[in-house]
DNA sequence: GAGCAGTTGAT
DNA sequence: ATCAAC
DNA sequence: GCTC
């Protein structure tokens, strides 16, 4: 276990790395360069996908090895099993990478033929020199090791302690422990009483205890008061009544049966259940560093950060400040705010000191404001003007602007970020030199300034009208009183209300059922059979006010996802909704509505009290103020349920608490960039703009290589009205044999439209940068400079006066354009229904065309053990036929 | 009561 | 491996 | 949530 965590480890350092080399080396340099690097990014992919498999290959040997009960399953065809779809995908690339020249190529890359299409690529293009990387294996993995090994005593004794609610942070105790409640489940939590709950825990624990099978997680248990008492009693304690004794019945049952080798192992819950056991497991590790953590002095955790963080790089926004931060607690211990704090000011590049030294110290960082006897003292002065001007005061929210904005802020020098104390220029007492500070701030920074002296007087005085009265503004501006320890600092409110926003401008093209004519050839009952007279209806809709009412209770679904089931409930929602639109009469009866296809019985007794009463209970019923901030939270790109979950349990409830970083959460970049635009990326466009960029991106793509084929997709392909983002998807014949600028060579083949290909969304990219029109990228796939399949996906705009809008570009090989217009072009409940049906017909249908000849797990229908072959793809036509699915135009193709 | 699409990229 | 996204 |  702690060998395996190890090598994730490692492989995850590798992955950052590759990171940081790619925005070293792709951003700053020239065209020349750009090749090279492109090159080296192969190299280095292939070498990580080599190491990457062959540990996968390792540890299914030993699975294997270790248990008897797989043997069932030949080696043979287990084995192929590990083997990713790669090879199909190109089949060309059949012949293993050849040993290149001087170096030997890695040793057993032979063995490697999932990948051998990276490996194949970049030996053709790229002479040799594929060295297997100098991994370091080295000391800062030791203590990691140890902690997981302790993690996982920790597990075992004391699972449930983790998932038990925490003490809330700082942050509004009684709320945070009101709402972390709210995420129950309202129908168990109705049919079963809580009387019940005693005896059947009781029962259920013997017999969990007995498979040593951990409990539902008990955060979506009921809300017990007792639960924190009890937090030492074993796991099951509180497991949720009626599912767990039912559940450990199961899970005893089944060791039996797959011991004797009957072919049925995991069923689906199990399988839900395994990993939620993990995920706690996990979840209790990480509580075992943490409580190490907290157990060391500041000094101590200061002195190990360097580290923690060996194998990450820094990055630079704070590199050059040297921090002291003051904080309010006992030396001896520190707080995850603490510690989350000086995680992201070492990460961002500051240097931080436990002690202060006027030589070195650049910034004393305040955890909060108004802590000035603490910050004195821990300067050993006796008032806060005996410290240098030159070392500057702020707050923690100083900060968190600093790495939002990417820049050193200045006092006045952002609107947006004005959070921070400083000592009030304090007019004649010292010679406070504006200027010369400003100077000096602006060495650290990256970007001329906008900002003056004045600049800051003027923020001063902005500073006094501020709404938040928390230093009393007013008095401190007026006069500092040196005796008033208070009026020492003074905090800039910050304004700056979020709104939620959330539009759903919906569906400018309900289509109406029609359906008469639509058989398959063998199977029938699939949405995409049916073809429906698409009526472009202005977005009203007879049944409009019903549709509003189950939207709301699906988003309450979608924000509280407590489990995978919850998923497929909430399209199970969509597709009500959907065919409730697209009815062009108004719905009278129950009975009428369950006629419908993807409208049930639930849905029609909903649909019935919204007719007879004009509202929905449960509406009422189900809103709070978990889901509330659980949509606000999701509405950052790249945070999901989990996410806003867990930092609805940490107490942060509104997207200040996240800017600020709150509870010391952390952000990944594409977090930090969605929640910068929330707003913008958060608005659906008018069709009409996204053809407009669109066709600036086009055309820049052609002025690079006339010959590429470029379309628009996804909801601009459907014709709808609005779209929430811009697909593109570019491919290019190789059948004229021109190769494209980037590409070196073209050789052989099919392995030339690679080639042509090659590099070209770098490219693209760059101009488009160059050009502003794209801002700031989400992810870059790492084929982006040499591989014909890459996927990108960013953010750009019109030009400066516009909102931000969220770009992906897909660039394919030539010979599955079919294919991937019809992914692209979805919706993705079409998509999901179509390719429901080919699974069905014993094919397998994705973005890269429709496959014959798969053969699947049967334990899990997504594992395939034969990926099968290309069987269509050029077209899309060629695709419905194959499937016997009516052709559809693509504004025909509306599910959701 | 089982099953609900199939994949990529980041961490 | 998990999460988020298309 | 719906369907089979
Ligand atoms: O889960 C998904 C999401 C999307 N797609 C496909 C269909 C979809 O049309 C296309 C583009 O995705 P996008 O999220 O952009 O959806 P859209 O249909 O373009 O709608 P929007 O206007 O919200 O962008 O990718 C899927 O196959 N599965
Ligand atoms: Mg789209």
């Amino acid at each position: 276990m702690s060998r395996e965590s190890r090598e994730a480890r490692i492989y995850q350092r590798f992955l950052v790395e590759e990171r940081e080399r790619y925005s070293d080396e792709a951003r700053a340099q020239d065209e020349d360069d750009m090749r090279e690097w492109i090159e080296k990014a192969e190299k280095r992919k292939a070498i990580m996908y080599e190491e990457h498999d062959k540990r996968r290959k390792k540890r299914k040997t030993e699975a294997i090895n270790e248990s008897p009960a797989a043997t069932f399953l030949p080696e043979a065809s287990s084995s192929s099993l590990t083997q990713p779809p790669a090879s199909l995908s190109a089949p060309v690339h059949v012949e293993p990478a050849p040993p290149g020249g001087k170096r030997p190529s890695s040793p057993d890359s032979a063995a490697q033929t999932s990948h051998s299409r990276y490996a194949v690529n970049s030996s053709a293009r790229s002479p040799r020199l594929i060295k297997r990387m100098p991994m370091r294996m080295t000391a800062p993995d030791d203590d990691a090791t140890a902690s997981d090994t302790r993690a996982l005593d920790a597990v075992s004794a004391t699972a449930t302690i983790a998932s038990s609610p925490p003490s809330a942070p700082d942050l509004t105790p009684p709320t945070a422990v009101q709402l972390a409640t709210p995420p129950l489940d309202k129908e168990k939590g109705a049919d079963t009483e809580p009387a019940v709950v005693a005896p059947t825990v009781a029962s259920a624990s013997a017999s969990n205890v007995a498979t040593s099978t951990p409990p539902d997680a008990p955060s979506t248990s009921a809300p017990s008061p007792t639960k924190k008492k009890k937090r030492e009693l074993p796991p099951t304690f509180l497991s949720p009544p009626k599912a767990s004794s039912s559940k450990s019945a199961t899970v005893a049952a089944r060791p039996t049966k797959s011991a004797k080798g009957a072919p049925k192992p995991p069923t689906k819950r199990e399988i839900q259940r395994a990993e939620k056991t993990k995920k706690e497991a996990r979840e209790a590790a990480k509580k075992a560093q943490e409580e190490r953590e907290s157990r060391m002095t500041h000094q101590e955790y200061i002195a190990y950060l360097p580290q923690k963080y060996a194998t990450r790089n820094r990055k630079s926004v704070l590199q050059g400040c040297v921090f002291l931060y003051i904080h309010q607690e006992n030396k001896m211990r520190t707080s995850v705010q603490s510690r989350r704090c000086y995680d992201l000011m070492w990460e961002h590049g500051a240097e931080i000191v436990a002690e202060f030294d006027p030589e070195r110290v650049t910034h004393i960082i305040s955890c909060k404001p108004k802590l000035v006897n603490q910050t004195c003292q821990a300067c050993n002065v006796k008032t806060i003007h005996d410290i240098p001007e030159r070392i500057k005061t702020f707050i923690w929210t100083w900060v968190t602007g600093c790495i939002s904005a990417n820049r050193i802020l200045t006092a006045a020098s952002d609107d947006n970020y004005k959070s921070f104390i400083d000592r009030p220029p304090i007019p004649e007492s010292k010679k406070f030199n504006p200027r010369r500070h400003e100077e000096r701030m602006r060495r650290n920074e990256h970007d001329s300034a906008e900002e003056s002296s004045e600049d800051e007087a003027v923020a001063d005085s902005k500073q006094k009208t501020g709404p938040i009265p928390v230093a009393g503004p007013s008095t401190v501006v007026a006069a500092p009183e040196k005796d008033d320890p208070l009026a020492e600092f003074y905090e800039q409110a910050r304004y700056e209300a979020e709104d939620a926003v959330s539009g759903d401008e919906d569906d400018a093209e309900p289509d109406v059922d029609a359906g008469p004519s639509s058989k398959a050839k063998a199977l029938k009952g699939f949405q995409c059979d049916i073809v429906g007279a698409h009526l472009s209806i202005g977005s009203e809709c007879v049944n409009e006010d019903i549709v509003r009412k189950l939207e709301e209770l699906m988003k309450i679904h979608d924000a509280r996802r407590e489990n995978e089931s919850d998923k497929f409930r909430v399209i199970g929602y969509r597709k009500a909704i959907a065919a409730l639109r697209r009815h062009p009469t108004r719905i009278q009866t129950a009975e009428e509505a369950g006629k419908l296809q993807g409208v049930g019985n639930k849905t029609s007794e909903k649909i019935m009290e919204i007719i007879s009463t004009g509202g929905l209970e449960r509406l009422k019923t189900e809103r709070n103020d978990g889901v509330d901030v659980m949509e606000l939270f999701r509405g950052i790109y790249s945070v999901g349920s989990t996410v806003a979950r867990q930092w609805y349990t940490l107490g942060l409830r509104t997207l200040d608490d996240v800017r600020e970083r709150k509870a010391g959460i952390r952000l990944s970049a594409a977090q930090e960039i969605g929640l910068r635009y929330y707003d913008d990326l958060n608005q659906r466009m008018p069709r009409a703009e996204a053809g407009e960029i669109y066709g600036m991106i086009k055309q820049r793509a052609l002025d690079l290589d006339p010959k590429l084929d470029i379309e628009i997709m996804g909801s601009y392909r459907r014709r709808k009205e609005t779209c929430g983002d811009i697909d593109i998807l570019i491919t290019r014949d190789p059948c004229d044999g021109k190769t494209h600028a980037g590409a070196s060579r073209c050789l052989l083949h099919t392995t030339s439209s690679y080639h042509t290909c090659l590099g070209l969304l770098m490219k693209l990219l760059r101009v488009l940068h160059q050009d502003g029109i794209l801002t700031e990228d989400l992810s870059v796939s790492h084929g982006a400079g040499t591989a014909l399949e890459a996927k990108y996906m960013g953010i750009g705009r019109r030009d400066a006066t516009s909102k931000r809008r969220r770009i992906d570009i897909l660039t394919i090989p030539h010979e599955q354009w079919g294919g991937a217009l019809l992914y692209f072009t979805g919706d993705d409940i079409f998509n999901r229904s179509i390719r429901l049906k080919a699974s069905k017909m014993g094919y397998s249908l994705n973005q890269r065309g429709l496959y014959k000849g798969v053969i699947r797990d049967p334990r899990d229908r997504t594992v395939k053990l034969d990926s099968g072959e290309l069987f269509a793809s050029r077209t899309e036509r060629e695709i419905f036929d194959a499937l016997g699915v009516p052709w559809q135009e693509p504004w025909e193709r509306v599910r959701g």
